[in-house]
DNA sequence: TGCAAGCGCTGCAAAAAATGCACCGCGTAT
DNA sequence: ATACGCGGTGCATTTTTTGCAGCGCTTGCA
């Protein structure tokens, strides 16, 4: 969208920090960029960086300008999306943020069922932690957010809420895969693996262990849920996750069980969009088919 | 603001109906401007006109289209009037929609102190009945609505909301003055002078009536809250109209007095916003000076 | 039925705008 | 002191936009 330039290239500036760097990325010599936002604040009416020995910065009226751009861009996509679907066929670009725990098996199956009834559509898979989603849909650079336990929920328009306890995850030899459901302390008594402070799961954790007068030491702390899946069948540790994340195979070498939920309060999966936001077509369309997933799994 | 040109023009064609018609508006070449629309659709991906033999019209795409021209102006407004507000100053316009009966004292004064504060603001007082003026906020066409008993309420965010019986007006000579408050039945022997069907005011009176059992005969039916309040004087008639359009002057050659609320329901004046929008600063500025000012008046 | 009028659209030349190049002044780091 | 990277400017060049003339088409009217 040819008219879009100008925004594009201040966008390129933000980014390069610089005039000459910004040149370079798109395709441009330094005055004639230059010139075109020069231009852009004399028509706009204030200047929107600021000028600094080293480059340029977004001033006040640029930040506020950038919202603007934003959203200009955002509604664009949406009234593409819909004219697409007025013509039959379904077609955008979707881009979703979500925590880990979604990504083996409930993200990867979801798109692939969108995509075989929309094969026009595309997809950004955005793994964010809980406080990252929230600003993803705050910047427009996320539709939808589907993420465990987020923080500050505002500006998060909740489309769905899926209760999810904790699970313990071990080696399936482990005793504890005998109860159906864990107390804390059982866990406790082992070595634990734990994801770091940003998720949701080590959040309530630390909430219940603190409530009990314990305290988390746990031998491996990572970001990965993968690592965590995998190393307690390495030294026979507690992992923790969500069941959403986890496989329902009953010959996996690992194995999970719920943790009690008068020790362990229960998380909530939400999906949301940014507040106050029409979506595109496509990205409303696919966050209705993942409502009507998340409940599904709610009545199992 | 050039790089929105090619909207202008969109709209210039949408409103003249043909490119002919639009380019002598523009003051550009039919080509030009037939090039512009041409390279615009291709950009967009789909036409946005009909071709006609006798012009251009909008197809379906084209008013998802004008949507987003609408919000892509007015936010462009917003961003505008919020970077001058935090120069210091304030500039920027407003636009109102609102009942006629504002027009005589309210919305001057209201408007001579908002522009006392802030001269480098600007107005437009559009005149609208309570139809009109919801489609005015739905359509950007106005920021504000000032209206009394508005139909719909969709999209409308009330701001404030201020009870307004019916108020008889008449010469003061009438022997209607004599008393506090007046029955229905004590103006149905009058002689009537109504404002036309699409206004609040006729509304009440029309549901008071049909409840009594009576019909309403009135002698001058008009669109102008002036002419029935200066009628009354030449014939000894009786009109109807909100007290926040009527003088509070005790000189007045005519006198007004509240229909009693058992007789006739209390109508509202709404003050609203298009629901969900966020309004430039000095627009939104005024709303509150509207919510103050009608506050004032309602602790009378 | 023929004809004028109005419509969208197109080839081509002229006008306008955007771009690239060379270069300036300035502050900072080396 | 010097070199570097920064934003900004004058000028020639390239690209884009515009105006002009004219085409084919449909509609309304004599």
């Amino acid at each position: 969208m040819k008219y879009l330039r100008t925004f594009e290239l201040i966008e390129a500036v933000v980014r390069a920090g610089s005039i000459r760097k910004a040149a370079e990325d798109t395709h441009l010599t330094a005055s004639a960029l230059n010139r075109r936002i020069q231009n852009f604040e004399q028509e706009f009416g204030w200047p929107i960086f600021e000028r600094l020995p080293r480059g340029m910065r977004l001033n006040p009226a640029g930040e506020l300008l950038m919202q603007h751009i934003g959203l200009q861009r955002t509604d664009l996509a949406r009234v593409q999306s819909q004219v697409a679907d007025l013509s039959g066929e379904r077609r955008g670009h979707i881009s979703i943020a979500c925590s880990q725990a979604l990504l083996p098996y409930f993200m990867p199956d979801q798109i692939a069922i969108y995509r075989a009834a929309h094969p026009g559509v595309s997809f950004t898979v955005n793994v964010r932690d809980r406080t990252q989603a929230e600003q993803d849909l705050a910047s427009f650079s996320s539709d939808l957010a589907l993420v465990f336990e987020p923080v500050h929920l505002v500006d998060f328009e909740v489309l769905y809420a899926l209760p999810q306890p904790v699970h313990a995850v071990f080696q399936r030899e482990n005793a504890m895969a005998r109860k159906p459901e864990l107390r804390l302390h059982d866990c406790l008594a082992h070595k634990l693996v734990l994801p770091s402070a940003a998720y949701g799961v080590r959040h309530l954790l630390e909430l219940a262990a603190a409530r009990k007068g314990r305290s988390l030491a746990p031998i491996v702390e990572t970001e990965s849920f993968d690592l965590i899946r995998h190393y307690v069948t390495c030294e026979d540790a507690v992992g923790f996750q969500i069941p959403i994340g986890l496989s329902a195979e009953k010959q996996d070498t690992i194995a999970h069980r719920p943790l009690a939920e008068r020790d362990v309060p229960v998380g909530r999966l939400l999906l949301g969009q940014k507040k106050g936001r029409t979506l595109p077509v496509a990205s409303s369309k696919f966050g209705q088919q993942l409502v009507a997933a998340l409940e599904q799994r709610a009545a199992h």
